[in-house]
DNA sequence: ATCTAATAGATGTATATGCATCTAATCGGC
DNA sequence: GCCGATTAGATGCATATACATCTATTAGAT
């Protein structure tokens, strides 16, 4: 009697929503013992690589909406992870990674890693891959197509 | 000048979460017009489809917690699209469809069906199709594998 | 039948997420 | 330089999401 797999949804959203949830959660068990969230850890990550950034362009980045980035960005900063000063247009805020913030970076970077690497295992090479490609694509496809400089 | 492009996330959870924010926005303006949220419709179309379910079994079928449904289904209850009776076994709550959430899946799948025929166009059906297959295969790979019966 | 362990949901808490709306600051015309 | 239109974030609100913990109920062992 071999388990029923878990059915297939006719909903191209709801069926990657789902997957999401699944990801979601092994990333953050992975990375609870160092306190972060999945978002959290994006965050991280991205200002290492982008460096110093306003709140709209790490939201289009992540294509997040920059209001929620609003709510996230407090919550790390009070812990001390990001910093933030105006910029030149003194309506923006130019954040960036904070010593302590690198710092946190650090230590969850091997736990991150550890859910990847272990992701991939279980996918395998060719699915992990392909998982990439596919989710890049399909971002660049809705988002970067028929947007003006 | 072309735009750059959206940046590639090294982490496969960051990119697929990318993903999925951008994704549940177009279908989440596209049900806007029927007042649903993208999860409220994946919960109306799958006990459409399957029937009676007690929300664990829902939880399952949509990977989901448990207890994240309760708040969804009371919602949901509140606004007379579900039903809900206890089962032989008391601590259960058997869930269907009511006739309300009949009426309103009805209003909403034209709504979804333009959202989903939409995004086939712009990603092709190449693309569309490896979409399903692959977030199906990572569910089944991810939940399915190493759970007995 | 009884007592313990396991299970189904409910609740408290924290974060994630986006929209509508608001304020402050900038930009374009004039 | 002034004024209306735009832009960057902030705030109110509703929902989504999961974990820890609690209660009620069932299942299992004796």
């Amino acid at each position: 009697m071999t388990k029923p797999l878990t059915p297939s949804l006719p909903c191209i959203c709801a069926s990657f929503r789902r997957t999401s949830r699944i990801l979601t959660q092994l990333y953050e068990e992975a990375l609870r013992p160092v306190g972060l969230r999945a978002t959290q850890f994006t965050v991280l990550q991205t200002l290492s690589l982008a460096g110093e950034v306003t709140q709209a362009q790490l939201g289009q980045i992540l294509a997040m909406d920059s209001t929620t980035l609003t709510r996230t960005l407090n919550i790390m900063g009070r812990r001390g992870w990001v910093a933030k000063r105006r910029g030149a247009d003194r309506r923006e805020w130019r954040m960036r990674l904070s010593k302590a913030g690198e710092t946190q970076l650090k230590k969850a970077l091997p736990h991150w890693e550890k859910a990847q690497t272990r992701l991939r295992r279980q996918l395998g090479a060719e699915l992990s891959e392909n998982l990439m490609k596919l989710t890049q694509k399909v971002t660049n496809t809705l988002i970067d197509k028929g947007e003006s400089s």
